[in-house]
DNA sequence: AAAATAAATCGTAATATTGCGATATATAAA
DNA sequence: TTTATATATCGCAATATTACGATTTATTTT
């Protein structure tokens, strides 16, 4: 075998998975903290500021797209990208209730 | 290559990189939530539950072990387990610190 | 101690991810 | 329209993840 077996589980499950596999890498993290440093939406000195090549930082940049968070648009030669601020909110808000739906039951407590 | 280039990210990055990957499942979300939800705590009807074998079960179990989610105890011969609470609500911090910081500066705001 | 049972581990196959050089594509400037 | 430059895509190799049958290990019951 090898591939998840997403059929056996329901839209929300793999929906929050499917997100979380996006910040399941320390380089998005940090691309994503570093374009929300950027006030201006700077672009790509991501390669210089990662260390990581041209070809990986935009496959990474590629995949966080996939889920809606990145607005882009070319600024003179140059792609700037911004963090969309509505997907981001509404991301934040389903992490958080996830947490705090199994905290609230947890038998630990 | 293939493998990650953790050592070009800092410590909060990887780390949340880390709890992340555990999450990017849907297998492990359901667990979680499945965990939850019985109040006491019952063990592996995961299996049936879920569909996956006994095997796999196991295997995804041990993962969410390794970021210290678990405790797990025998009662009668069934290991029990429960969420680890408080490190849950570090965790359910730690995402919402994330999100929040990064949300606050956004350039599409 | 032996039998029964639940969970972990081993071995292995299939698939996915990561990373990068090389190349193609898109935009701005000349 | 040509040139320069930034980003995306292709192709490929290395590594990681997912899944499961078979086996081992751990615990309770007899």
């Amino acid at each position: 075998m090898g591939a998840s077996k997403t059929q056996l589980f329901d839209t929300q499950q793999n929906e929050l998975a499917l997100v979380a596999k996006v910040l399941a890498h320390p380089a998005r993290v940090a691309i994503l903290q570093y374009i929300s440093r950027q006030d201006a939406c700077i672009c790509s000195d991501l390669v210089e500021e990662t260390g990581l090549a041209q070809a990986t930082i935009s496959q990474h940049l590629a995949e966080i797209k996939k889920i809606g968070l990145l607005q882009g648009n070319f600024q003179g030669k140059n792609l700037c990208y911004c963090i969309d601020k509505e997907r981001w909110d509404a991301l934040q808000e389903m992490f958080n209730s996830f947490f705090t739906r199994i905290g609230a039951q947890c038998c630990s407590s």
